[in-house]
DNA sequence: ACCTGAACACCGTTCAAGT
DNA sequence: ACCTGAACACCGTTCAAGT
């Protein structure tokens, strides 16, 4: 880690996000993250002290793309909403970089003002204590969860095909056992990701609403 | 993929699994495992087709450890959070693994078994169609990302030094800024990870049931 | 039929040398 | 002070050969 000339760190950054945008996150390496820089190998190190601080830096790139209204809502639960969804389209706008985003734990400031307006919105919705720290830590986790659902394929514009494809799977294993989720197949078979995201998040405020009111007596 | 002979398939998943908890993900290779079953590296590709499948087979060993009383139960809320607790379970028994199911989707038959019995559960709540697939996704997106939550430490018996830790590296960012996740860090340090997973989980099954009382009108 | 060593094209990183 | 090629110890996999 000595002090940089050729390129800049935001330089590095960028191409490596291109890499793993391009050719998945697999293909991010240093000698070719090098190569694109018009550098030799080594170069890289007067930036990052290892291979793994490349990830983190496609990681923070990705993150800090979410954006949202950042002046308080008149509805706390949509301000939820709003919060949840940029997070969670922040993601989904670079699926290669989704592997590197689940297996790292982010403190990106980016990741830290989400966190906090969150934590604002839900204040004002009447959660507090613990029934704020376990309302926050389902929203993250349901954000995270359904970012990995989104694994099998990049941003699946044929969402029926996917369907279709797990009916057939699941029906190969007899329709008996997995009666259940061959009925939710074909339910799936007519929905897309943002509503399921929409709708799963409801349920959460929705039992987060409740709890506040009780909490309130 | 031929027939094999010197060692069974399940002995080599056994082998897999015991390198990712000993020794950590990365250290599953193809020679390493070969290694420990006193075989040649190319002696793999008899059981296996890439080096990709080693990973499935170690995700598939530890979701299959998941057990819960198969029994349908007189609360349908209980037995939903009895199937999330047992998957949420078999994953913290193996932190080491972790990265590995995060980076996966699974359609193993222990993972389909679990996500049919959960929405037996649910369907005995009164959810249907749209609701259903709703719940579902939420729930399975908060047990996912509750594991992914745990990709810190291996199983952080010291929750509270853990959770000091970020009070500081938070705190350093300046107060003010955020002042929420400050107080957060305070609650979470008397708190722990499995109360955290029942009180998240009771905010989706309030919801849920709030849900399915209005649609039952 | 089953197993495997040598070889190839990669990888991250140390080290010593170039300017 | 900054940059970098050669070298080392790894990796997954092809291929041809061993039994």
């Amino acid at each position: 880690m000595a002090r940089p000339r050729k390129f800049s760190r935001d330089r590095l950054q960028e191409a490596a996000l291109a890499i793993v945008d391009e050719q998945g996150a697999s293909a991010l390496s240093m000698r070719v993250l090098a190569a694109r820089l018009g550098a030799g190998p080594m170069t890289l190190y007067g930036h990052v002290a290892s291979r793994e601080e490349l990830d983190v830096l496609v990681v923070e790139a990705v993150l800090s793309q979410a954006s949202w209204s950042r002046e308080p809502h008149a509805d706390w639960r949509q301000e939820v909403r709003e919060i949840a969804l940029a997070s969670w389209r922040a993601v989904r706008a670079h699926p290669h970089a989704i592997p590197l985003i689940l297996t790292r734990r982010t403190r990106s400031p980016a990741a830290l003002e989400a966190g906090e307006a969150l934590l604002a919105a839900l204040a004002r919705g009447g959660l507090g204590g613990r029934r704020l720290l376990h309302a926050f830590r389902a929203i993250t986790a349901f954000v995270t969860g359904f970012a990995q659902a989104e694994l099998a394929g990049p941003l699946a514009a044929n969402a029926g095909q996917t369907a279709a494809e797990t009916i057939e799977r699941v029906r190969a294993l007899g329709d008996e056992r997995f009666a259940q989720l061959v009925a939710l197949a074909d339910q799936a078979a007519t929905s897309d990701p943002e509503s399921e995201f929409l709708g799963g998040l409801d349920i959460l405020i929705a039992g987060m609403a409740a709890f506040a009111e009780v909490d309130r007596r």
